[in-house]
DNA sequence: TTATTATA
């Protein structure tokens, strides 16, 4: 059957709609019409797809809004109804949940379980603040089914409010559960509790999430990270198994991947909220103050710290320049400080770059192996379900993988099958097994809900090698972004071997694409370093990289240091402006109008 | 225009 041109332009503005929307809970009308364009490879006009958007339109399956763009900028743009429908679901079970519960504790109860615990940790050196006594407390009087702990970077939160507060409601008969929406912070969390740690993804799909009438308190890291869909979920899952929750996060911080700001829009319409914003991660006051500039955006002040004690701020006006003066600053210190330093540069391609400048460097310096071990590692594509059902999204030499047997297909779960042909025209997809046996995988019918798709990338590994793990494999015991070091290489056969952060000892076949999922760990995007603390940091920040450099970038990554924090940019002024200009939050599908509405409706319920 | 997690 041949598609006519209405049908294909009906079918790219679907596909456009729901790649955008699973990102952006707003889009610009442009971006849908280009993405429209460039998915019907021109065979379609302009007007016949501006057509099918204002059908669509009508028909309300896209929801005018206006977008604005990173500084601010206003255009025309659309929400989808699924999108609101997400939002008013997690703002509803909120709502509907406040002043319901029986508080864990009485006033004076608390107050008494607060001293306590604070005269405990003086007497181990560590006193408390009064935020965090403060945020204790309003824990365990609370009556609300979900309540939120707002605090900034370094505010030591979870060793003393979430510590004492899960001890307390264990005492009490609760069953306690350390969710976070990624593996290592989940086990971050779990190690700071005392139990074990597991993502929120996972912990949905366990019986005891499904298990209801029973006393639970989920107690959620790290919450910003959650996208609108993802906090819908965990709201609709809690409020089934009648668990009470606490989310823990930063709106300050970066946010989701996925589309919507959930944290921050909970927190606006209205969430029961205790915040800590005193911090005691820095034992340098200019680096402290400098974070605290950071966090309202103002770049002058912050980078006025950093040169008065706090770091220092370099400017070089090219790219080249920049990432020689980084590699510089980081070669420059003895092996045991670069341990506690960590590099931050936001795009992937400049992580790239730089960590090849410094490799290079350890090398001639004799502190990495003359000897290396070259293999193909593979790198997470990162495609929406959307784009994971078009054949066009994928190239020869990209591995798959399936998380389900397909049996009638001879496919096998957790199978790596190498793409051998693309025919994006009739959307399929030729694989090949292990053995070379083809298999004929046609996305839009089967498989692309459940598939993983990786990019062959060559690597080198040489004897003292830092690499992080990019990928989950429980059976291994392997954490996606777990760092470790190369203690030794084979060439000859292809393997290495790796000591891991957590002090395991692991070999790698290279050969097995199992073991392939690795990314050298000497600079890391500040995505990869929210949540990581160290001594000091390298941070470059171009002003002119618009998408990266904001806010968020600033305050997250000065934050990482305890002592000292080093600004490379390309210059300095233009850097304040773009840091002011670009907070680097992500829209919601809802107004502020629709959430006070929903509000009301909560109010009423309560 | 660019970062990225999780799951069956």
């Amino acid at each position: 059957m041949v598609a006519t041109p209405e049908m294909l332009a009906r079918q790219a503005v679907a596909f456009a709609s729901a790649k955008l929307a699973e990102r952006e809970a707003v889009f610009a009308a442009g971006t849908l019409a280009r993405e429209a364009g460039d998915f019907a490879f021109g065979k379609v006009s302009h007007d016949a797809i501006a057509s099918v958007i204002s059908e669509a339109q009508e028909r309300g399956e896209l929801v005018p809004r206006i977008f604005r763009d990173r500084r601010g900028t206003e255009y025309a743009g659309f929400t989808t109804p699924r999108a609101i429908e997400i939002e008013r679901t997690m703002l509803r079970i909120e709502a509907a949940g406040r002043n319901m519960l029986q508080p864990l504790a009485s006033p004076m109860g608390a107050a008494r379980t607060v001293e306590r615990a604070a005269r405990q940790s003086a007497r181990a050196g560590f006193a408390w603040t009064e935020d965090q006594k403060r945020s204790t407390a309003d824990l365990l009087v609370s009556r609300d089914r979900v309540i939120a702990v707002q605090g900034y970077a370094g505010t030591a939160k979870t060793t003393t409010v979430l510590a004492t507060y899960a001890c307390e409601a264990e005492r009490r008969g609760l069953t306690v559960t350390a969710l976070a929406p990624t593996a290592s912070a989940a086990t971050v969390l779990g190690e700071a509790l005392g139990r074990r740690g597991d993502t929120v993804a996972r912990h949905l799909l366990t019986p005891e999430a499904r298990m209801t009438g029973k006393d639970a308190v989920w107690i959620v890291d790290e919450a910003s990270l959650l996208s609108a869909h993802d906090m819908a979920r965990l709201m609709a899952g809690a409020d089934k198994a009648g668990a009470r929750l606490v989310l823990v996060g930063d709106v300050r911080q970066l946010g989701s991947v996925g589309a919507g700001a959930a944290f921050a829009q909970l927190q606006q319409a209205g969430m029961a909220t205790t915040r800590l914003a005193e911090i005691v991660r820095q034992t340098n006051a200019e680096a402290r103050e400098a974070v605290l500039a950071s966090i309202e955006g103002h770049a002058g002040k912050a980078l006025a710290a950093l040169e008065r004690g706090g770091g220092k701020v370099i400017e070089a006006a090219t790219q080249d320049e920049r990432l020689r003066a980084l590699a510089r600053e980081y070669v420059a210190m003895a092996p045991a400080e670069r341990a506690r330093t960590l590099v931050i540069e936001p795009s992937r391609d400049g992580c790239d770059r730089l960590t090849g400048l410094i490799r290079g460097q350890l090398v001639g310096r004799g502190e990495l192996s003359a000897d290396a071990v070259r293999f193909t590692a593979l790198e997470p594509k990162g495609l929406t379900r959307a784009e994971a059902r078009e054949a066009a999204s994928y190239a020869v030499g990209d591995v798959v993988r399936f998380n389900r047997d397909y049996a009638g297909r001879s496919v096998s779960r957790g199978e790596a099958l190498r793409i051998s042909a693309v025919d994006p025209e009739r959307g399929r997809i030729g694989l090949e097994d292990g053995r070379g046996r083809p298999i004929d995988w046609h996305p839009r019918q089967w498989g692309a809900g459940t598939v993983e798709v990786f990019e062959p990338r060559p690597m080198e590994l040489r004897t003292g090698d830092r690499v992080q793990l990019t990928r989950n494999d429980r059976e291994q015991g392997r954490v996606n972004g777990l760092g470790g070091t190369v203690t030794g290489i084979e060439p000859g056969t292809a393997s290495a071997t790796l000591k891991l952060a957590n002090g395991r000892e692991q070999r790698l076949d290279l050969t097995d694409a199992r073991d392939c999922h690795l990314r050298h760990s000497w600079v890391q995007t500040v995505y990869a370093a929210q949540g990581q603390t160290a001594e000091r940091v390298l941070i470059h920040a171009d002003s002119r990289s618009t998408n990266l450099v904001d806010q968020k970038l600033l305050y997250v990554a000065v934050s990482r240091a305890r002592s000292e924090a080093i600004v490379v940019t390309d210059d300095r002024e233009r850097l304040v402006r773009a840091v002011y200009e670009r907070a680097g939050e992500k829209q919601t599908a809802m107004t502020a109008s629709d959430v006070r509405k929903t509000k009301a409706l909560g109010a009423a319920l309560g």
